[in-house]
DNA sequence: GCCTCGGTATGATGACCGGTCTAGAAGGCG
DNA sequence: CGCCTTCTAGACCGGTCATCATACCGAGGC
């Protein structure tokens, strides 16, 4: 890795830990220059584009690593119920040992930068997208239906999402907990396959041809 | 109402809905004053603590509004499941109808304040217990144990946090669908209560003697 | 030695931020 | 009318913000 690499990384990484414990606005470029020892030239050198920039790189970081994070603990947990009760488990961990500040930086920039910034968001919802999938493919392995595992992947993501939002306001994990233990009814597979009738079109996201950096063609 | 009164609850609606739509910090007090026709002094002698009371105020406001609504769905269609399902439905209108920016208010204030005012903290700690507790009323009613109705109406609203997060950055209301036509087996009666053990202390929120304001008293 | 390129370094800028302060207006009451 | 209380009005303030412009440095190649 080139010099440059390296400072641009620590940038990153000096970004995503503030962003995820103070939120994005709140989140100064002095204070990530002075945290990662990093000049102000050098910022815009490697962020041409500005705080819009790092943003992006912040949320494609993230959301790579917490993509592994999930295939890791499928490879070795195997279940889609397992899998996700572990990872809410290492959720859980962090919020705790983070005094509660500890939420997802991806949702952190996407909820602030939400009608704002084409790209951020379109970089949120790839990121989604590719962490939703990991999930289907689970469910799918276990003969959930196609539709089926769709939507309860999505709706595990809200539910996780969620879970760390409220585990920030009420300055516990209980959220987190009570998810976790309610994880076996929100993974059961219906008597009956979800009866909703879809009452406008779904516009549906559509994956990009650049999912495949994340692997997974998914089928929405 | 006094003419005071009405200047304040002007100023109060315009912050709620300018917070809904764009966030807290990006709700900067000037757009605040010219929106709701109001000059600078005035608003600081209804909000002597500045912004962070204007934020206290918002999250009541619309803490009432929405427990009241629920509490309006809940006379209508009775069941927990088709009360959540209406609401849910009405959050999906006002998330299309908003072009994917009206999330929630309360969220986005304690989102962006998480950490930095406990005041805040404890308002919105204060205002998702009084929602929980209509969930939790709702099981109840239809026999859930009360550790059980506990935790889903947590997770419920989880859920639907999340589900109105992700919406905002997908751009589309499909994360509100989704939890839809999976609220049938979240509020489903397990066969076998949630296994967990409680790893670590659990340092459960207690509700305030002030939430007699909100009515219903919570077992936690 | 010179040139190029990747990267570093620093100061200035205009916009915007939340807050303060002083003066004045309006309404009610005796 | 005068007094008091409630409320309005707007100018001003210091600070922070992200961005930009310019200069410089070091390494490698020729």
């Amino acid at each position: 890795m080139s010099k440059g690499k390296v400072t641009r990384q620590r940038m990153i990484d000096t970004a995503q830990a503030l962003i995820q414990r103070q939120g994005y606005a709140a989140t100064g470029l002095q204070q990530i220059l002075t945290e990662s020892g990093t000049p102000r030239g050098s910022f815009y050198f490697h962020f041409p584009g500005g705080k819009e920039d790092l943003a992006r790189a912040v949320i494609h970081n993230h959301g790579t690593q917490f993509a592994e994070l999930i295939d890791e603990l499928a490879a070795l947990h195997g279940s889609a119920l397992r899998t996700t009760q572990a990872l809410i488990d290492r959720l859980t961990v962090q919020m705790e040992t983070s005094n509660c500040t500890a939420g997802c930086p991806v949702t952190h920039i996407a909820m602030e930068q939400a009608g704002k910034s084409n790209a951020v968001q379109a970089a949120a919802r790839e990121v989604y997208e590719a962490w939703r999938a990991r999930f289907v493919k689970m469910l799918r392995a276990e003969g959930h239906e196609p539709e089926l595992a769709s939507t309860q992947a999505r709706t595990v993501l809200s539910a996780i999402e969620g879970a760390l939002l409220l585990s920030r306001a009420y300055g516990s994990a209980a959220p987190l907990e009570d998810l976790h233990g309610n994880l076996p009814t929100l993974l059961a597979v219906p008597k009956s396959t979800p009866s909703r009738k879809k009452v406008r079109g779904e516009p549906e996201v559509k994956p990009r041809e650049q999912l495949g950096l994340w692997g997974l063609g998914l089928q929405a």
